[in-house]
DNA sequence: GTTCTAATGCAAATAATTTGCATTAGCTAT
DNA sequence: ATAGCTAATGCAAATTATTTGCATTAGAAC
């Protein structure tokens, strides 16, 4: 809990509370992006008792502010979350043990512009995910 | 209902049910992703009285036989699926009226092959959705 | 037509998330 | 510090999309 997060929240007008600086902070040390549930259930583990729908609902809130943002991963259960670095990223999804890595690179290059051009869509953005099995897991990706 | 829909199915081992024949039909006609409600709403206004629970249990039975794909878009309330061209493709999504175009060109190139080396990952695919504003949604995007 | 099994209907279960409303706890201004 | 205001929380119930169990029916093969 330093206190740059509760500086974060309060420059968004945002009130700083326990859960809510918890939260925050737990998307900020995690290096993967975590599901509302484990968020939840860490808490409780930590006797933080908090209610689900509070870790949503603020979730939500920090999304809505910027500070994390929500990935639906194809087949992935629910929405994970992870703080926002405010940078453009992709995902690396390995379908055996389910780790994301962020990826910083963007193949499409201008291919947006190309589209619009092409399509005259105003264009907002892409979304790109890119599946596969990790080295521990291409061992065993041809057996269950 | 034309005849070569009762052959792919029988050519992958399924019954020629009417709903089955019916389902794939209809996304073989449409221009669109459609949701399964959409599916069901369609056959009941043409008096085809189906279960709901059949049109989701059918479009699982033809995505295994790869007949149909499944997509699920982001903020998308449900998935949506579209007869299965076999072809590798993206999807543009009008955040305006929601009207999705498919793409077949894939802007990825040899990134795959890359990320593979340098990851050391076995790539197994990627996911790639481009948002926007169709040419009639533009106008009004900043609006309400 | 009989038989066998896969497909269907129906109702209930799940899973993830959201919502309404009463209570509480942060902030702000005294 | 304290009172007052409003946003945040707890709790239980509602929603939405989808799935499942089980009894019944209807294709396909003979
Ligand atoms: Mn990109
Ligand atoms: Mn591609
Ligand atoms: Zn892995
Ligand atoms: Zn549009």
């Amino acid at each position: 809990m330093s206190d740059n997060i509760s500086e974060e929240l309060k420059k968004r007008g945002l009130k700083n509370t326990k859960h809510r600086a918890e939260i925050l902070d737990m998307l900020k040390r995690s290096d993967q992006p975590v599901s509302a549930e484990q968020l939840f259930k860490d808490m409780l583990d930590r006797n933080i008792n908090v209610n689900f729908s509070t870790v949503y609902r603020t979730l939500d809130t920090l999304c809505e502010k910027d500070l994390v943002s929500k990935l639906t991963i194809e087949s992935e259960g629910g929405a994970l979350y992870e703080f926002n670095s405010t940078m453009h990223k992709h995902h690396l999804i390995c379908l055996g043990c389910r780790k994301i890595i962020s990826l910083d690179y963007c193949p499409l290059g201008n291919y947006e512009q190309t589209l619009a051009e092409k399509t005259d869509y105003l264009i907002a953005g892409h979304k790109l995910d890119i599946y596969g099995y990790c080295p521990e897991c291409r061992k065993t990706a041809h057996e269950g």
